[in-house]
DNA sequence: CCTACCGATCGGTAGG
DNA sequence: CCTACCGATCGGTAGG
């Protein structure tokens, strides 16, 4: 997928194929005006697949790091193109923090179903939020930490939809049989900068994420009474 | 301390005092010459002065946040000008995060002197790393998390320092008289990593720190048998 | 410590 | 989606 060479003239004699990988692309909404002002979809296929190559990119290097050229390199065209398909930089990362937030909840909601016992709601939400935050792969990205590279204005935004997601933890520890001398909110708090930093901390090793799921239950389980 | 005005021309008929704050500093090794290759001290005080300014600024914002000339700034002169002072900005974040860790190991094993029992060492070990974290003022900088924003090769150096400063940590644990279930690397990672992203996580709210310690060391603490 | 730069790179835009 | 730019900013240097 990565791309070093760049094409030269659109309409020369020797105009080199951009997308050398697959077959060549049809266009789809070929004659569609640039929505400049409103939101840009339609053609979603195209918008999606550079959603997920910036969330890939901004996973790996932070925000301030990953250059709309990067993003626009590994898309397989060039800076100012990418302009046809997000608004600005910006917005281009609000929208994947946000669609990762969702795409997380989802998968965390969809492991709770059936299942009763707190303590192990609490775990198998536990080892799913691993899975996500050390796969950076998918749109479910882990950089959701690391706001301090994030612009002043968008880092508001950014908490705001976290603090919605964070409401899936907050029903997970209310609902535990927990020792009263232990603070919910604290409590929740601690474990889910921990669960948000893991790609921080995790090393390979002996331990699978389900081990270190458990460990995690184990250090965090203290019975009411 | 902040300076927004420039200064003119050096030697003009109207040039403003660039440090208006105190008094007029008199200079000090006026006629040194640029040691432009080997490390640079002699005029340990502004250079002092420089990293701590430097350090605050790294720790508020992040490495690639933080321009050469933001430091400049701050310390009242011309981005150019601080080359008289460190080799580049890599050589001065790395020397920073350096003397970071060894202050913060100076505080914390200074804690530690006189007390034996193993779950009060490791509660005013955490107390004092809390402090740390949540202190932006001195040198002992809250940004030993947010790698990412750092460029590789300064990120390996990086983490070797903080290898050696996280061994506290680990005689820390060693020493716990600790449930066989848990496992003790894990645990000390867990611990540390809740630690070192706490000025991500802190509200200043009911908790005090001493609280907040506390209620770590109740979640952490697991007796044998 | 300043002046006066450098080349590189940034996010973004006009116009097609 | 490209060409061809823009102004701003970056880390850093020469020479004093």
């Amino acid at each position: 997928m990565k791309r070093t060479t760049r094409p030269s003239t659109p309409s020369g004699s020797s105009r080199p194929t951009r997308r050398t990988g697959g077959p060549e692309q049809t266009r789809i909404v070929p004659d569609a005006e640039k929505p400049s002002v409103p939101v840009q979809d339609g053609q979603g296929d195209r918008r999606h697949e550079i959603l997920e190559i910036a969330a890939e990119l901004f996973a790996e290097r932070g925000y301030r790091a990953t250059s709309i050229r990067d993003i626009a390199e590994r898309a397989g065209l060039l800076a100012g193109s990418l302009y046809y398909h997000i608004r600005s930089k910006e917005a281009l990362f609000v929208e994947i923090h946000n669609k990762a937030l969702e795409a997380a909840a989802k998968r965390i909601r969809n492991e709770l179903v059936g299942r009763t016992d707190p303590w192990e709601r609490l775990q198998v939400a536990c080892l799913e939020m691993l899975k996500i935050q050390l796969n950076p792969g998918s749109l479910t990205l882990p950089l959701m930490n690391n706001l301090r590279s994030v612009p002043l204005n968008v880092r508001d935004i950014l908490i705001q939809q976290r603090d919605d997601f964070e409401k899936i933890f907050r029903d997970l520890v209310m609902d535990l049989p927990l020792d009263g001398q232990l603070d919910k909110n604290l409590y929740r708090i601690l474990l889910l900068s921990l669960l948000n930093s893991a790609d921080g901390w995790f090393r390979e090793g002996r331990l699978s994420l389900e081990d270190i799921a458990a460990q995690i239950i184990l250090i965090f389980r203290h019975e009411k009474n």
